[in-house]
DNA sequence: AGTAGAGTGGACTGTTCGGTCCATTACGAG
DNA sequence: CTCGTAATGGACCGAACAGTCCACTCTACT
């Protein structure tokens, strides 16, 4: 990678790997080539080259570290204020919607099928992705207990990790599937749960 | 595919699926080639194309619809039995212990991700895999209802949605990350939350 | 204005890999 | 025995595609 960057190389950069994703998204990591690539954003290989000298697979990390920004931020403004259960239903909601809309297009799993397994890099952006989600709902767990409707002895991790995981599964059968039920279902009851476990102590 | 197999055909078929689903189990659908499958299986190219006329995808299919057999199989002793809290936990031992086992290499995931989107039949495989899944899990709780562990009203269908949920999810973190803390998590909370179910009820 | 280095274009290459073809051998039914 | 069909071997093909190279242009800094 070259050590400079003028504003117009970044400019460039940009937008190949904003145009990438949207390549990746479409065609899938396996069927997306350089050239549809190339096409997509208007550049030729030695840009690339240029931009990315060891090619797809660093290309493709710098896709998967912009996807993951994207999937929390997203979410932030919903998922940064879990605080009461208005605000979880409402995530619910957001995190349903989005996943629908986005249909069987994952912008991440399958960019990790392809390279988390190879680059060493590529897995450390899922774990800290993953890491990062879960944290949120820890602190909305947690938000809740100040408040007093969830008990404090209520074991934040594991339930926030278990949540996740819903999710994760959800979506992943979403993507395998192309139904939402499990999604839905995966989150009305751990928010069920959460809620029963407020219920069960007061 | 020929109309007539002979016994000799029949075997051949089947080494070649089975050597076929070792290769993709240890490089991976992307990197495995028909030559790797060749030379595990000991076959020639013209067999492969003899066996599966239209290449590479249709045997891709049948190794799907091989590994998703063998999923419910592996499982079938526990899960077929989910009639007490005791079956439960063990059955919740051989999942993790299986998935700890296979770590990172998931045979279906990938092929999933792989063939799903672009073949018809692939898709049906998963939905048909996880139906009978989230069938014998519901079947599970249904039994536990029967012994009077858990109240009649209790929505069996979103509970066994979320179970089946919770579980891909922590496979598919599993995946990603090498930890299997998720599924641990996933199906802790989960099993306890039905138990919990069970207790308030009571 | 000049020059070093960033940015860009696009032809070219080497290889990998799915798929085709045909010749040869094994087999099973009549 | 023998003829039709299944089973097998392996050479060959062509396309797709990542990656290379070099020539040319633009930009920034002095």
């Amino acid at each position: 990678m070259p050590g400079k960057l003028t504003a117009k190389g970044q400019a460039t950069r940009s937008r190949i790997v904003e145009g990438a994703a949207a390549v990746l998204r479409e065609k899938g990591v396996v069927a997306a080539t350089l050239d549809d690539i190339m096409a997509r954003t208007g550049t030729s290989k030695s840009q690339l080259f240029h931009y990315f000298p060891s090619g797809k697979d660093e290309l493709l990390v710098a896709v998967a570290q912009f996807e993951a920004d994207r999937v929390l931020e997203d979410q932030q403004p919903y998922l940064g204020r879990l605080d009461s259960w208005e605000s979880w239903e409402q995530w619910r909601d957001v995190v349903i919607e989005r996943y629908e809309a986005q249909g069987d297009q994952c912008p991440l799993g399958s960019l990790f099928h392809q390279v988390g397994r190879s680059t060493p890099g590529a897995r450390a952006i899922v774990i800290e992705l993953l890491r990062r989600w879960q944290e949120s709902l820890a602190a909305g767990i947690r938000a809740l207990q100040a408040t007093g409707a969830l008990p404090a002895e209520l074991d934040v991790d594991v339930r926030a990790a278990a949540l996740l995981a819903a999710i994760q599964g959800g979506v992943s059968i979403l993507l395998s599937t192309g139904r939402s039920t499990h999604l839905r279902a995966a989150l009305d009851q751990g928010i069920a749960d959460l809620r029963h476990a407020g219920r069960a102590a007061a």
